[in-house]
DNA sequence: TTAGGGTTTTCTGTATACAAGAGAGGTGGT
DNA sequence: ACCACCTCTCTTGTATACAGAAAACCCTAA
């Protein structure tokens, strides 16, 4: 044992509760790549690990199993899984499609003024970051941020707490979520050029819900996802060379 | 206590673990209003009713809060969670949109003609049961069977285990399922004439896809959620006529 | 009578002990 | 040498004991 009996909180995640400590840092392992995909994840291994007891630790693996990174074993217990390409262009999809009801919704409701104030200072922001010809790692890591704020804004306009829900379900797959994929051509010669794309669909979608283009809006959200579709498959043709967390469990064959 | 420490199995599910057993049994007693809605649930009371331990109850109230049925309380626990009509319709429209991006799916790929045949034959079954002038309550039960086998093969027709998943979760929901609302004009003059409209987009949703047509696969299954809303209203306008398990959750005012 | 504070009780979250089942490995038989 | 069966171990599922916290309740004082 590296440590004595005395749980010293390790590094993150202090003031929550053990189980969504658990929760966080499995996935921080799954994601990394630190636990083998395919075989059966051992408690007792995670136990000594992570320094808590079975308890929280179950929990937390049931509670990815329900959110995908995992699946239940026959016999009982969780494996780490494994995505075929074509099932994460499946998640892209769904995601955008979800977010395309989201946009429809809002633009035949009406989005309530507060995020949509809030959701206007976020593109302006963005379009303030663009303005820089050449952007660094940090400010990818900026446009990160907003773009994700800016997704979950698109998803509250809807004003429905079920569809903004399911969202965030569908975004929970690291590969399937809105920034996902944004960083993997950060190196690339039109990396900004890509931003500056999505960020005009931004503007469009916005525009489309003030002015209640339902069918518009919806059409705009659903090919806006197409994005993270053309950045995974430019991360399949070659997956080495990205280090995005998580990439290692989109396997490339069958 | 009202039995000894012997563990009779109580009534159903048998086979199962205790703890999905657990989940099964308090999702009843949640549908059935045995537990009060809004306030939090004692974990100590279900364990003398269901007579398990609390470790499976545990289990599944935390399943039961992933579903949406419950929701999870600020200082710990849960609570039997309710809805709006507007959530509700919200649920339908979700389900509804799933559902057509599953039909186009179908329709772009190709569906398996294992599925296509299984579906095809649900259809001839139901057809049957229509020929029948009135429908009684039996044959009522059987055509939420059939409706819902065909649901259930539409989703595997797109064959994205990730779709049929959400697809799936989106319609535990008892009133957002495609058989929810079924049976609440069993005893309408014109209950007959709603299945018949109902079976009709059946077909043309199962000849959309066998057409490759994507666009009007995906249109007719949304169009064909609407029935759903439709019977919701329906049900909205006097509440406690009906006697589906789950209406009580449906809150009428605000 | 009402508001406030302190106490007490009950509840959840966590740890651990126990039992049943699955899987691996070894041994004996063919 | 190979297959089947038995056993042993390891793992999961379940039960229960314990600690901390929140809430309810009661008592007191204004």
């Amino acid at each position: 044992m590296p440590q004595s009996t005395v749980h010293l909180v390790d590094s993150d995640a202090e003031g929550s509760s053990q189980a969504v400590k658990a929760q966080q840092r499995v996935r921080e392992l799954i994601l990394a790549g630190d636990l083998p995909a395919g075989s059966r994840i051992a408690e007792l291994a995670l136990v000594e690990r992570l320094g808590m007891s079975r308890t929280p630790i179950r929990a937390a693996l049931m509670r990815l199993g329900q959110e995908g990174l995992l699946e239940a074993l026959s016999g009982g217990g969780y494996a780490v899984r494994t995505f075929s390409e074509r099932e994460v262009a499946d998640a892209i999809e769904l995601r955008g499609t979800l977010e395309g009801l989201a946009a429809r919704l809002a633009a035949e409701r009406g989005a309530p003024n507060a995020v949509m104030a809030q959701a206007c200072s976020c593109l302006d922001q963005i379009d303030h970051l663009l303005r820089q010809v050449a952007l660094d790692d940090e400010g990818f890591s900026t446009y990160v941020d907003l773009n994700g704020r800016f997704h979950k804004l698109l998803a509250e306009m809807a004003n429905s707490a079920v569809l903004a829900r399911e969202i965030d379900r569908a975004s929970r797959l690291p590969f399937a979520s809105a920034s996902g994929f944004v960083g993997v051509q950060a190196h690339t010669p039109d990396a900004r050029d890509m931003l500056v794309v999505a960020q005009h669909q931004h503007r469009q979608v916005l525009d489309a819900i003030v002015q209640r283009e339902a069918g518009r809006a919806e059409a705009l959200m659903r090919e806006h996802s197409r994005l993270a579709r053309h950045n995974l498959s430019l991360v399949m043709q070659n997956p080495q060379q990205v280090d995005m967390p998580g990439v290692q469990l989109i396997r490339n064959k069958v």
